[in-house]
DNA sequence: GTAATCCTTACTAACTTTGTCAAGATTAAT
DNA sequence: ATTAATCTTGACAAAGTTAGTAAGGATTAC
């Protein structure tokens, strides 16, 4: 999978960006200063995000991001693929990379494991919002049936 | 997070293995055939797995591995974690990584989320067994409470 | 004793991540 | 118009990770 630094201070910078942008734009020195990340990169970041239509840029003097949309309707999920791209925990099957094909869909059980676990933190993270996050107000729980009917106990 | 390939042969082999143990031990030559892996490779893997006690091994001629509780007993989870560490999405309070830390715990709300989401890919896994997954009898299903009630429509 | 197996360690090429850097383009304020 | 503040773009490099190969050793069944 692939969550990694530039998703999650892009989502940090996100959340800020949220609380501060009611006054107009802020800029990337003040998210720099703010949430202690480089310019340099927060403007890699910031690039993406707003290619994906997530902040829109104010050029010049006196310029900065805004969000493009509502606080309340820009999910996790939109922000982690626009920079990270989408999650994907097992790409067994695309013969460009080193890694052996798998058996294939029909043989490989695992698959559908995998599968189904993007799907689950795919929702996961399409249900929370900036202003979730911002108000720190959010929660998930975990409803699991198995057709056998067992239970494990869940560790830790 | 880090669900690597070697996670990931290792889970196919373990659930090969768990079908074919009942006739006494399998060595890995057969296991890399049936499963198009590399017996080099497959070495490492079953190293770490022996070493986390999830199989046991038979020296010499005739030799081979074996489960080493029952296939109902092991856990994705236990299997991941013996392979690729633990689950852990955001590292970002490892000081000895490149990654700047963040504002810490106290401060930074999406450590919440990521820990959150852990703990959720913990529990999935850790309900799943080597026998869920060799019978394909396996499902999860997620529950979301939001605080402030709302709800969002989880997109594809 | 020999062949089949596991055991251990080392290594390396490919790839990804995490940034840094530099030279622009645009705009507000003066 | 000039200047300073900002976004824009693309290149690059060091650090780190992953995926796999390789080689030699130890143990055991026969």
């Amino acid at each position: 999978m692939n969550i990694s630094t530039r998703g999650r201070y892009g989502l940090r910078a996100l959340v800020e960006l949220s609380a501060l942008s009611r006054e107009g734009p802020v800029n990337l020195r003040d998210l720099s200063e703010k949430q202690k990340m480089s310019i340099d990169y927060l403007e890699q970041i910031f690039n993406k995000l707003k290619k994906a239509g997530i902040v829109q840029s104010i050029r010049g003097a006196k310029g900065g991001y805004v969000l493009a949309s509502n606080e309340d309707e820009i999910t996790v999920s939109q922000v982690i693929n626009a920079l990270d791209g989408p999650i994907s925990i097992s790409n067994c099957y695309n013969p460009n990379l080193r890694e052996k094909s798998c058996t294939g869909p029909a043989t490989c059980v695992t698959r559908v494991l995998w599968k189904g676990l993007e799907n689950t933190i795919e929702s996961m993270l399409s249900s929370i919002t900036l202003k979730d996050l911002r108000q720190e107000k959010f929660d998930f729980k975990l409803k699991r049936s198995r057709k056998n009917g067992k239970k494990n106990l869940l560790r830790s």
